[in-house]
DNA sequence: TGTTTATCATAACCAGAACTTATCAGGCCG
DNA sequence: CGGCCTGATAAGTTCTGGTTATGATAAACA
């Protein structure tokens, strides 16, 4: 059984005449005929009764155009979801976004992205990056707002935006020259704890990767660290996003460094398999705007 | 879209490997790749998202292969039913019967049908030749039972069993010679209303076809005849199959004309095109032993 | 009653779909 | 880095489904 003499059936039912039946299906009348002959036989039923002067359906026929019309009915119902599904970006799309980015970016590219996209269902979920690039392999997460690089074959990673570091200090210490890289060594660093690629990043700016500094201590969010800042306890660094919600309820002062700005690149990251390349191209667009826009202080 | 392709993906979808998904669906794997492509390129949407160790759905394709699945179930209980329907008679099946037939003979038909065709569901009608066989042609019935021939190419015919014609008179006409076909015409003959088979049949017997003899008087039903004869009005033919049923309730004598006995033939008849041709003639053969142990005085 | 017309079935042929075998390409793994 | 697994691609073959032409039969008509 095949849809296309499902659908002859129903043309023939509806017309009572082969040769109608055949135009309305786009076909000669004998190609229409030797596939309702075609059906009933693998089916052992006749469905119509063939008088010489009309085409009648037989009581079995009956029932039998009536769910082979439903099933027509479910099969195009079925074409349409897909049409409209390849259409434009709708349906879930899970994106993934690291701790030291989510809180001061997410708000924005949702706003932004829904806007574009008011079909769409997002799903978020903040992690560290191990976890995200996981996640993403696994097939659970469509794609990462992460720092590049991850250097992952699989993976296709555009960046979007670079931010810098800015160092935070009480706001005692204000007047005081900006440390240099050198300096902040032998200073009170707070970071966050162990996973944290920001972590990693921070250390990376002082040269003081992988070996663990006495004088350090770790802290799970960058608003503890900002706070533990405000409370005179040392000095810490985070990314340029974070300044403007994370430094206006502590006494803290936010300084540059001189010279050579450390600074991280974000980028969007999937699977170099995944069929939503197109989509999640557009929304990097998007998410890049967005970041852009938001780095140039435009704290809305 | 074709069924084909909703099987592959049906497959796929739970082999998530195209190897093992072909094999299961009998077909080498580049056979089911392309279909899977090209139903991916008709639909404008990736179902299937391949990655180099694994095959996995896509969010959409989640929804899709829901529905497939669906739509292929109830492609295969259709072709169970039409399976079904074909195997035995089964459904409805619409019988005619003309009204000199029908009281005495249908209890017994039906009896004897509905215990060989459990699933049967008899529609039965009762009315005149010309109107059963209008509904015939109609496609309105499916067979009649009526008094052959009906000379109408394009129905099958087949005969049942041949019944007699008795004469009923008023019990106290008992002891009279039993008149002739010629002695018939002189008496007040009593006969159904035009448009019944058996006044003519009658009418026939006496060579008085088309004519219509001053004592003569027409009544609606066979009970009503005999009541009639009961009352002295007359006298009456009615047909051997008859007497059992309609003669116990009036003062009536019943007998055999000598010589040649009046008869006329019962039959089944259909459309010719008919599909249940099969079936229709499995149950003449069924209707032909109920008649024929009904004549043979089994009157149960 | 013979002729024409309408209608579905059949025959012969043809194109394209779909399947097969063989081969390629890329990722994974030892 | 070579072998293996897996899916894609290519080339060739089979067969389905389609076309045109024709046949058969019954209804319509003159």
């Amino acid at each position: 059984m095949t849809l296309k003499q499902l659908r002859y059936v129903d043309a023939l039912a509806r017309q009572g005449h082969f040769g109608r039946a055949a135009d309305v299906s786009a076909v000669t009348q004998p190609a229409l005929s030797m596939q309702i002959r075609d059906l009933e036989a693998s089916l052992g039923t006749a469905l119509f009764e063939r008088g010489p002067r009309e085409v009648r359906l037989t009581e079995f026929g009956e029932t039998f155009v009536d769910r082979a019309r439903a099933i027509l009915r479910s099969v195009e119902e079925l074409e349409d979801l897909a049409r409209a599904a390849g259409e434009r970006l709708s349906g879930r799309l899970r994106i993934g976004v690291i701790p030291t980015i989510a809180p001061y970016f997410l708000p924005r590219v949702i706003g932004a992205l829904s806007r574009h996209y008011p079909e769409l269902d997002l799903q978020l979920r903040e992690t560290t990056t191990a976890k995200l690039l996981q996640e993403i392999a696994d097939g659970r997460l469509d794609t990462a707002i992460v720092a590049l690089p991850v250097s992952e074959p699989s993976l296709v990673e555009v960046p979007l935006f670079s931010e810098d570091f800015v160092l935070v200090r009480h706001r005692d210490e204000a007047h005081k020259p900006v440390p240099s890289r050198e300096m902040l060594r032998e200073m009170r660093l707070l970071l966050l704890e162990e996973g944290h690629c920001f972590r990693d990043q921070a250390l990376s700016f002082c040269d003081m990767a992988g070996a663990r500094p006495k004088e350090l201590l770790d802290g799970s969010s960058l608003a503890t660290l900002v706070q533990m800042v405000g409370a005179g306890i040392g000095v810490t660094l985070i990314p340029d996003m974070a300044v403007a919600v994370e430094t206006g309820s502590a006494p803290v002062a936010v300084s540059r460094f001189a010279g050579p700005q450390p600074s991280r690149t974000i980028g969007m990251v999937w699977r170099r398999t995944s069929p939503l390349t197109r989509q999640l191209q557009q929304i990097s667009e998007i998410v890049k705007d967005v970041g852009e826009a938001a780095l140039a202080g435009d704290s809305r």
